[in-house]
DNA sequence: GCCGTTTTCGGCCCGACTGTTTTCAGTCG
């Protein structure tokens, strides 16, 4: 039972729960404990082998028992009870826009309906029509959505939505009377991927540029439009919120529609305990008085806030920090210094060491791996030993080229063989500068198998990195099966480095794993994995990760200038130290 | 069901938009 299938359980007892009618809070509860479970950096095992699950933020006695359950029964007759009484393919129905428990439930008791294809036959046949508050227009709303439900497209990768978001961006920045507009939403805050897109605008008339947006040629569909909010679809069935308030309201909105929801829950109770009431629109004092922000900074300072990175707005105890003014001051691009995953021409990647060098310097970056791929791995053309060697002068030869303004290394990412082994000998791990070692095949093998085959990587005394640890694919395949409470407690004890893979694809170790590296005392680097010189731009992806982690420049082994990493590097490796 | 610099009981964010309604309920973010 790992965290996200423990989470899945809650989320599916709010569900079932509110379909049933159960008073909202009570849902809320499970939601909340669910998305705080999602979000730990340890296992939930460990934490109950320490008697610590109550301490998780909304888990009081009755989920803790709960949780107990599941990991030590894997199953819940709470649960399977809640089964029995409510049908579970009423959940599906819940992801049809504008449907939810209270229409699903209506559908349930008064036609029968107990899944997502009996309500399309349902509504196909009239039998919805005539039920309390249902006209045509609903009919119609329901056969859309379930159509719109068949077209939408998997979550987009961040550097996907941020493509999209910017082209929409520059239209909506031209249009007449339009002051501001910015991206806001989970793009905002840098999720590793995105849902909707959220676009917000600062806009005198907001009319004309409602009308326009509905005019435009890639609006497929208008799903809503008001004067402050308007929800198109996108080409691909992306969905798109266009939001709009008079720019002396702008600093609200954009605080609003950036979230996350749990954030902004948080920030409005918080306000409430001051006597005020936050809205997109303002902040209204009791006795009614409307105070307007047009910079989102001052919408937190008269709450007593300092400003929130919005990277960290996920109440994961960033306004109770934010209320003290000690945020971290978090890492940031041009903090950077070193990269030393990176792929040339004598692997499978697109540019030469000369041209990847010089795109390092052009990007303020002092240190520089060239890190191949080994000779297994068929289809990248991995290095053989002899082919190293190889490399390895023409890496001289660009050095003196380049002077010393950046330092050259010679590594490898070395393939760890479905059986655990490494696919060079030691002694060619040994000779190499960096090594980096990272799962790229048989990522499906049972945990004990796949976990024993990296904790084999990380022991090797010569394996300095471990890549993309958990091999996910973003956004939809999943990572291997690990057992993260071994892993990181022998990359604890070995001495190696995780890195976070900057690639908008990959962004593995994820947020939760990189924070509870860097309490354990594990070192990080962020590294693009580039195969050409342009990918090297993907850095600020991985920057996101670690800024969502909360992680400040002096944690991240990739802003040491190289006089000081290198000196790590030359330390055996069971005697580093990150200071 | 959770939680407490007003509370261990009584609260639990707030407004826009839509449809079916003559004042509101449901959904969404």
């Amino acid at each position: 039972m790992t965290n996200e299938q423990c989470a899945q359980v809650f989320d599916r007892i709010a569900d079932l729960m509110e379909i049933k009618g159960e008073i909202i809070y009570k849902t809320l509860a499970y939601r909340k404990a669910a998305e705080n479970i999602r979000s730990l950096a340890g296992s939930l095992k460990a934490i109950h082998q320490q008697g610590k699950l109550m301490e998780i933020p909304g888990v009081g006695k009755a989920i803790a028992e709960k949780i107990e359950e599941l990991i030590t029964t894997e199953k819940l007759v709470f649960l399977e009870q809640l089964e029995t009484e409510v049908p579970v393919g009423l959940i599906d129905l819940l992801q049809v826009p504008d449907v939810g428990p209270r229409k699903a439930a209506l559908f349930w008791k008064q036609a029968g309906v107990t899944s997502l294809s009996e309500l399309e036959e349902a509504v196909k046949s009239g039998q919805i029509r005539g039920l309390v508050g249902m006209g045509e227009k609903s009919e119609q709303r329901i056969i859309v959505g379930i159509e719109a439900l068949k077209r939408r497209g998997h979550r987009l990768n961040l550097d996907t939505a941020q493509g999209i978001a910017n082209r929409w961006l520059k239209w909506i920045r031209s249009q007449p009377g339009v002051e501001r507009a910015e991206a806001a939403g989970s793009l905002r805050r840098w999720k590793t991927t995105i849902g909707d897109i959220d676009i917000v605008a600062a806009v005198k008339d907001s009319g004309a540029v409602m009308a326009a947006l509905a005019a435009h040629p890639d609006v497929q569909r208008v799903l809503g439009s008001g004067e402050n909010k308007s929800s198109v679809e996108l080409p691909g069935g992306i969905n798109m919120q266009v939001w709009t308030q008079p720019p002396e309201r702008f600093g609200t909105l954009l605080q609003f529609v950036t979230g996350s929801k749990d954030h902004n829950v948080a920030l409005r109770e918080l306000a409430q305990k001051k006597g005020l009431s936050l809205s997109e629109r303002c902040i209204t004092t009791t006795d009614g008085k409307e105070l307007l922000f047009a910079d989102e900074e001052l919408v937190y300072q008269a709450l007593g806030l300092d400003w929130v990175p919005p990277e960290l707005r996920e109440d994961h105890g960033e306004i109770k920090v934010a209320a003290s003014h000690v945020l971290p001051v978090l890492i940031q691009l041009s903090d950077l210094r070193a990269e030393v995953h990176t792929h040339s021409n004598w692997s499978d990647g697109i540019n030469t060491i000369e041209e990847m060098a010089r795109g390092a310097m052009a990007r303020g970056l002092m240190t520089y791996a060239i890190s191949d791929h080994s000779g297994g791995l068929g289809i990248a053309g991995g290095l053989k030993p002899e082919g190293l060697k190889e490399r390895q002068k023409e890496i001289e030869v660009v050095q003196k080229l380049l002077g010393g303004a950046i330092t050259l290394l010679g590594g490898s990412e070395v393939e760890i063989k479905a059986d655990g082994s490494l696919d060079y000998d030691d002694e060619t791990l040994a000779w190499l500068d960096i090594v980096v070692a990272s799962l790229h095949t048989s990522l499906r093998q049972p945990r004990e198998v796949i976990t024993a085959r990296l904790v084999n990587a990380i022991r090797n005394p010569h394996v300095d990195i471990i890549g993309h640890a958990s091999g996910r694919l973003l956004p939809n395949r999943e990572g291997a099966d690990l057992d993260w409470d071994i892993v990181l407690q022998e990359a604890k004890d070995s001495g190696v480095a995780f890195e976070i893979n900057a690639s908008p694809s990959r962004l593995d170790l994820d947020e939760t794993h990189v924070r509870q590296s860097v309490e354990m005392g594990i070192p990080i680097f962020i590294n693009t994995d580039a195969h050409a010189v342009d990918q090297l731009d993907n850095a600020v992806y991985g920057v996101s990760v670690a800024r969502r982690a909360w992680l400040k420049p002096e944690q991240v082994l990739s802003t040491w200038e190289p006089e000081k990493l290198i000196t790590w590097l030359r330390t055996p490796k069971s005697e580093r130290r990150l200071l």
